[in-house]
DNA sequence: TGTACATCAGTGAACGCGCGTTCACTGATGTAC
DNA sequence: TGTACATCAGTGAACGCGCGTTCACTGATGTAC
C-alpha cells in the first residue's frame, strides 16, 4: 500500500492541513460522502488519528473546508468561462454551462463534498460566500442574455440561471457519475450541450437555422 | 419517545418485513442516506437488532428493497400521469414531468434510497426492471411528441427524455429538498414548469403565443 | 376436536471492529537576549 | 554565535460508543392425523 502521497519531513508534517483536505477529496470519491472517516484521512496523510485536531475542530469541519475550496475553484472557473465567452452574451452563457460539467468531471471530490456530503451551505458563512460568488456568475450571464430576448417572452434572469443550474446538476448526477453501464447512449457533455441549445432556442435566442 | 408506529401483536410481529422498509424510509429522511442504520430500523419497528436478518440479507438488502418499492410507485405514478394527459401528446408529456416532482415531494424517503443512498441500480435486477419501467414512460411520451415536431429539428426521443429527467432531477435536488432558506425566489414547481415550457418551445412544440 | 411435531419468527447475549475524540506527553521550531 | 525558553505540531494510549452480524435458544403458529 503506497497510500501516503504526502511525504513527511520529520516529526512535523509541514503541510498537514492541506494534506488532510486532499485526503478527504480522494477518500470521498472512493468511499462515498459518508464512508469517509477522519481516521482514514489521517492515516493517508501519514499521521496519527489525533493529529487532525490541531487543524480542524473535527470531522465536519474538515469536510466543510474541502467544500469551501471546491466552491472557490468552482467560482473561479465559472468566472473564467464567462470572461472567455465575452463579448458575446450567448457564448459567455454557454461557456458557463460547460464549465459546470467540466468542474464536476475534473473535481469529483470537491463536487461530492459540495453537493452530496450533506454540509449545510447556508450554515457556514465562508461556504455561503463562495457558493454565492459562483452562482452570481451564472445569474449575471443570464442577465446579459435578457437584452437579446424578445421582450414579450423574457423570464427573470435568475429564473433562467436556476434552470441552467438545475439542468447541469441533473446531468452531472445522473449521467456524469455513478455506476458505469449507465444506459445513456449520449455523453453527459452532449446531453448538456443539446439541452441548453434547445432551451436557448425556446428563449428566442437561437434561430431555427443557426 | 413514541417512535414505534408498528404495533406488535405478540411474540410475532406480523408484518416485520414491511415495517422495516417503512422505518428505513423515515430514518433515511431524518438521518440521511448513510446515517441510516439497521439497528435503528429494528428499534423503530420494536424488535431486536437480530430480527431483521430473518427478512433481509443485511443492511444493503433492506435499502435495496426500499428503493425497489420506490421505483415501482414511481413508475405507477408516471404511467398514471401519462395516461391522464392523453390523448394530447403535449399534455401527457408535461404531466410526467410534474409527476416526477410530485413523487419526490411526497415520497422523500423513497427518493433518497433510489437516488442518494448509493445503491447500484444496475446491480440489482429487480431494481433495474422497475427503474426501466419508469424511464420507459418518459421516453414513450417523448416519442409521441416527435410527430408534432418540425422534422428538421427533431432530436431523438431518448435524448428529450434524458433532458427532462435531468432537469427534473436537478430541480428536485437543488430546490425541492435541502436546507430551508434555500435562496430561490421560485418554487420548485414553478421552476420545473417554466423550464419545461421554455424547452418545449425550443422544440417547436409551443407557439410564442400559446 | 385434540395432540404431536415441524417450521417459522422472534430473542438476547456476545463478538470484533473502527470510529471520533480527549489527554498528558514530547520532539521540533523559532525567537529574545 | 550560543543558549534559555515559549510555542507549536505532533504522538500514542485510552475511552466509550454503536454498529453489523452470528449464534444457540425459545415462544408461537400451522398442519397431519
Amino acid at each position: 500500500m503506497a497510500e501516503k502521497t504526502e511525504t513527511r519531513k520529520g516529526y512535523h508534517h509541514g503541510n498537514l492541513r492541506q494534506a488532510l483536505v486532499d485526503a478527504t477529496l480522494t477518500l470521498v470519491v472512493e468511499k462515498g460522502p459518508q464512508g469517509f472517516t477522519l481516521s482514514e484521512a489521517a492515516r493517508q496523510a501519514g499521521v496519527s488519528a489525533a493529529a487532525p485536531y490541531r487543524h480542524f475542530k473535527g470531522r465536519e469541519d474538515l469536510i466543510e473546508e474541502a467544500a469551501r475550496q471546491g466552491f472557490e475553484i468552482f467560482a473561479d472557473l465559472m468566472e473564467a468561462a464567462y470572461n472567455k465567452g465575452q463579448p458575446s452574451a450567448l457564448a459567455a452563457f454557454e461557456a458557463t454551462g460547460r464549465a459546470y460539467l467540466a468542474f464536476a468531471r475534473n473535481n469529483p471530490g470537491h463536487y461530492i463534498t459540495m453537493f452530496e456530503s450533506g454540509v449545510s451551505i447556508t450554515a457556514a458563512p465562508a461556504l455561503k460566500d463562495a457558493a454565492d460568488r459562483a452562482f452570481f456568475v451564472l445569474t449575471n450571464a443570464a442577465e446579459d442574455l435578457s437584452a437579446h430576448m424578445p421582450a414579450d417572452r423574457r423570464p427573470p434572469a435568475s429564473m433562467v440561471s436556476h434552470h441552467i443550474w438545475a439542468l447541469s446538476h441533473g446531468v452531472v448526477e445522473l449521467f456524469a457519475r455513478g455506476q458505469p453501464g449507465s444506459k445513456s447512449p449520449f455523453s453527459a457533455e452532449d446531453l448538456l450541450e443539446s439541452g441548453i441549445g434547445i432551451y436557448l432556442r425556446g428563449l428566442g435566442l437561437i434561430g431555427a437555422d443557426e
